[in-house]
DNA sequence: AATGAATGAGCATTCATTCAT
DNA sequence: GATGAATGAATGCTCATTCAT
C-alpha cells in the first residue's frame, strides 16, 4: 500500500512535471498558467501546489532536472572518451541525444531562456552553466595536450566557436523547425568542418 | 502649430516606444504590463492605446523598427565595403554599434526572443531574418570570388560558425553581463581567429 | 457662406443623429459606443460632442424627434379623419408608415426601451407617452358618441386590447423579423377582427 | 461533509444568481458590472467566475431558469384545467403568479429584452418562445372544440389579442409601476372583457 | 466647425495562491 | 493524496468625456 501509494504519488508528480515542461517549452514560462498545466494533467490546482511550492519552484526543479540530463549526457558521450576528437564528436552526438530525447527540457538548458525570466531563475541557470564552461575549457586543454590544438591557440575563441555552432544547430531545429539540423549527415559535416578548420592532425607529430 | 503638435505627439509616441522597448528587453514581453509602461512614461493607459492598437502591435512595431536599424547598420558597415575581409570586420563592428547604440532593440533582433512569444511575432521575425541569411550567403560567395574562401568550402558551415560566434558575443554581453564582450580588443581577437582559421590569404593570386 | 456653412453643419449633425439612431436601434444604447458612432459617420469624437452635450442627450433628442414623428403621423393618419373607424384604421396605417419609414426611431418609441435605460430617459419617455394615451382615450369616447362603442363599454380594456395588438405587430416585425407583419392584408385582417369583436355597427341607429 | 459543502456551494451560487437577476432586471444587462453583482452578494469576482463561465453565461442560465418557471406555471395554471375558459383564466393568474413571485426573472421572459442584447441571447429566447406560441395555438383549438370559439374564427388574431393584453398588463406593472395591474379586480375585468368580446357561450352544454 | 491628444474611471476576465476538509 | 471554494491583485483594454487649438 505504501509502495502503491508512493508510486501513484510519484506518478502524479511526474505527470505534472512533464506537462509543465512541455507547455513551458511551447509557450514560455509566463504564458502558461497553473490552470493550463492542471487541465493538461487532469488534476486540480491544489494538487499541483501539493507537489510544488509555487510556479517558480516548478521551473527551478526543471532546470535542475535538466542539469542532471546534461551531466549524464556529458558522462556518457564525452567524459568516457579519452581521445579529444572523440570527446568533440561526443559533444555533437550528446547534444543530438539531449535535443531529441528531452526536447522540452532542452529549451531550459539552452541559454535562450536566460532572457525574460525572474532574476532567481536567471541566477540559477548561470550558476549551473559556468562550471560546464569550465569543464569544456579543460577538455580543450586536453586537446592541446593530445596535439589536436596548437599550444598558442586562443582557446577562448575556440570554445566560443564550437559552442556558437552547437547553439546554432539547436536554433535551426527549434526556431526554424529544420528537422535535419541534427541528422547524422549534418553532424558529420559539422565535425568535418571543425576538424579541417579548428583542429590539427596530431599524427604528423609522430 | 501643426509642427508643434506633431512634435509633441511624436515625442509622446516615441517615449512610449522607448520605454516599452527597455522594459521588454529587461523583463520580457509577458512580464511587462501596459500599466508599467505607462507609469514609466508618465501617461495614462488610453494614451498608449491612442498610439498603439494593442500590446502585440507594440512589439511588432518594435521588430520592424529594429529591422530598420539592422538594415542601416548593414548598409553602413558591410555593404559599403568592397573587400570581403572588410565586410567581415564590418559585421563585427556593425554588431557592436547596434548592441551599444540600441541595446534594448538588439534583443528583439537577437534570435533569443523567437522562443516564447506569440506565433504572429515569431512569424514576423522569421520573415525578417531569412533574407538576412541569404544576403550573408551572398557575401560569402563574394569572399570566394575574392579568393578569401576556398572554392570547395562548406559555405553553410562557415556561415553558421560566424553567426554562432556573433551570437555568442551578444550572449556574453547580455546574459553574462560581460562588458568587454564587444571591446575593440575582443573584436580584433575574434577577427584574428577567423582570419587564421576560416579564411585564406588571397595575396597568392597576385 | 453662412448658408453653406449652416447647411454643412446641419448635415454633419444629422448624419451623427441618423447613425446613432441606427446603431442604438440595432444594438441598444449601452452597447453602442461614441467611438462606434463617430466611425460610422466619419468624424472625430469631439465633433460629436460639439453637437450633442453627451451620450444621454443624444438619446433624449432622439426621443423628442421620435415624438414629433408620432405627432405628425397622428395628425396625418388619425386626427384628420372624422369617422371613428377611419381613425382606428389610421392608427394601423400610421403605425405601418412609422415603422417602415423610420424603423430605427420606432424602437425608441416602442415601450420596449423603457427597460434598461437611465431613469432620466425613462421619465422622459413616460412623460411623452401619457398624453398619447389620453388622446387615444378621447378617440374612444368619440367612438362611443358615434355609436361604434357601447356606452357601458370598458374603455380602458378596449384601449389596452388595441394597443396590445399594435405592439404585438411591431414585435412580430422587429423581434421575429416577420416582414409581413405590416402588410396590407395583415392590417386588414386586424381591422376586420377589431370591427367584428370590438366595435358596433352604428348604422342600426339611423 | 459533502452535504454541507454542497449546500454552502449551492448557496453561494444561488445568491450570485439571485443578485444578478435583480440587478439585471433593474438596470439591464449592460449597465450591471460583475463587480456590482459581487458587491451585492459579498464575494470576490473570481468566486463568481468559479460558478459562471462569463457574464453571458449568467444571462443564458437565467433565461433557462425562467423558462422552467414558465413551464411550471403553465402546468399548474393552464394544462391541469380542462375547460377552455379555465385555461384562459389560468393564463391570467399564472402570469400574475409569475410576475409577483419572480419579478426579476419575469423581465427576461418578457419579450422586452429581446431588443438590445447579444445575438446569442436573442436566439436563445426566440428558441424558447416559439414552442410556447404553438402550445397556445393548441389551446385555442381546444376552445374551438369546446364551442367557445367560432369555427371560422381568426385564431392568429385571437392569440395576438390575448397575448398583447397580457403583455400590456405586464408593462403597466413594470414600466408604469402600476401596482394594481395584476390585482384580482383587474384580472377579472380583463377576463370579463375577453369573455364578452372574444369568446362564445357554448350553449350546447347546458 | 472640427480635431489631435489626453485622461480618470471602469470594464470583463485571469492570475497564482491558500485553506478547510 | 487530493479537492472544492475562495481570494487579492493584476491583466489588457475601452468607456465617455475634455481641452487647447
Amino acid at each position: 500500500m505504501n509502495n502503491l501509494s508512493n508510486a501513484k504519488s510519484e506518478d502524479t508528480r511526474n505527470r505534472i512535471f512533464q506537462a509543465a515542461a512541455e507547455l513551458f517549452a511551447n509557450y514560455g514560462f509566463e504564458r502558461v498558467s497553473i490552470r493550463q498545466i492542471c487541465e493538461a494533467v487532469g488534476v486540480q490546482k491544489p494538487t499541483l501546489y501539493y507537489y510544488f511550492k509555487d510556479k517558480e519552484t516548478l521551473i527551478l526543479e526543471m532546470i535542475r532536472f535538466t542539469q542532471q540530463i546534461v551531466q549524464t549526457v556529458r558522462k556518457d558521450y564525452v567524459d568516457c572518451k579519452t581521445d579529444f576528437l572523440e570527446k568533440i564528436r561526443g559533444l555533437l552526438y550528446g547534444r543530438k541525444y539531449f535535443v531529441e530525447t528531452y526536447p522540452h527540457f532542452f529549451r531550459f538548458y539552452a541559454m535562450l531562456h536566460l532572457f525574460s525570466t525572474t532574476e532567481k531563475v536567471r541566477a540559477e541557470m548561470i550558476t549551473l552553466m559556468l562550471p560546464l564552461l569550465d569543464e569544456f575549457g579543460a577538455i580543450l586543454v586536453q586537446g592541446q595536450e593530445q596535439g589536436y590544438i596548437a599550444p598558442d591557440e586562443d582557446l577562448e575563441m575556440l570554445m566560443q566557436t564550437i559552442l556558437g555552432t552547437l547553439n546554432g544547430l539547436s536554433m535551426r531545429k527549434f526556431v526554424f523547425q529544420e528537422e535535419a539540423a541534427f541528422s547524422d549527415e549534418n553532424l558529420q559535416r559539422v565535425f568535418d568542418f571543425w576538424q579541417k578548420h579548428l583542429f590539427l592532425n596530431p599524427k604528423k607529430r609522430g
